[in-house]
DNA sequence: CATAGCAGATCGAAAATCCG
DNA sequence: CGGATTTTCGATCTGCTATG
């Protein structure tokens, strides 16, 4: 089996490396940094993802690695435990998402589960996302405040978007506080990453 | 370190709009 | 019409961060 781990951390790099060539006995193995493009990973059978600053590109690239061939199996580690990430990647139809690597046989479980054709998903995650399910049907944003959401995801900021709706910068934030209740976010970073993620802007 | 600016929460309340 | 919901706005407070 071709393994590739995909990191910016030389720790994770090497510890992967090390436990993908001695624990698992797999001499195939490869690491870098980044994904450019989809023909890095032609031959690959297996990748290991670690995503955490160029998110948006990364799960692209995951994307079409996914489209084209199905058939490899992916590992998407995600340290900051995005929910929006996460229900991303599972539309996308990765085999497995972790948010740490805390326990080593714990990880190769995972990993030799995943490579047997089985998925694996972090229990919190899935929880984090019915809850937000049902919250999320139990307040729907007013149309208004799908406005403001849409001017904030885009990245202005409260006085813009107070600008561009002809209303005042109090009455932005108010709308904000609603959003952030209603969906269950927290700052300015989840409301653009949410709203990458879940096609708001039509 | 002081401060300026932005973000966000909370409380309160009035006007506008929707709907049975 | 009349109640419910939405939209609007202000004041005030806390916390973060960039800047000099």
């Amino acid at each position: 089996m071709n393994i590739l781990i995909v990191s910016e951390s030389f720790i994770i790099r090497d510890a992967l490396e090390e436990i993908f060539k001695v624990q698992l006995e797999n001499e195939n193995t490869k690491v870098i940094k980044m994904l450019h493009s989809q023909s890095e990973v032609d031959n690959i059978d297996f990748i290991f993802v670690d995503i955490r600053n160029d998110v948006v590109n990364q799960i692209k690239i995951v994307e079409s690695i996914k489209k084209t061939s199905p058939e490899k199996k992916i590992i998407v580690l995600d340290s900051r435990k995005r929910g929006s990430v996460f229900k991303k990647a599972i539309k996308i139809g990765v085999e497995g998402y972790v948010v740490d690597i805390l326990d080593r046989d714990e990880f190769i479980y995972i990993v030799k589960k995943v490579m047997s054709g089985k998925k694996s998903y972090e229990f919190d995650l899935i929880q984090d996302m019915l809850n937000h399910e049902e919250k999320h049907k139990k307040y729907d944003l007013t149309r208004r405040e799908e406005e403001v959401l849409n001017l904030a995801g885009e990245g202005f900021n409260n006085r813009e978007i107070g600008k561009k709706l002809y209303i005042t910068e109090c009455t932005v934030k108010k709308h904000i506080s609603n959003i952030f209740m209603k969906l269950n976010l927290k700052n300015r970073k989840d409301i653009i990453s949410y709203a990458k993620y879940n096609y708001i802007n039509k």
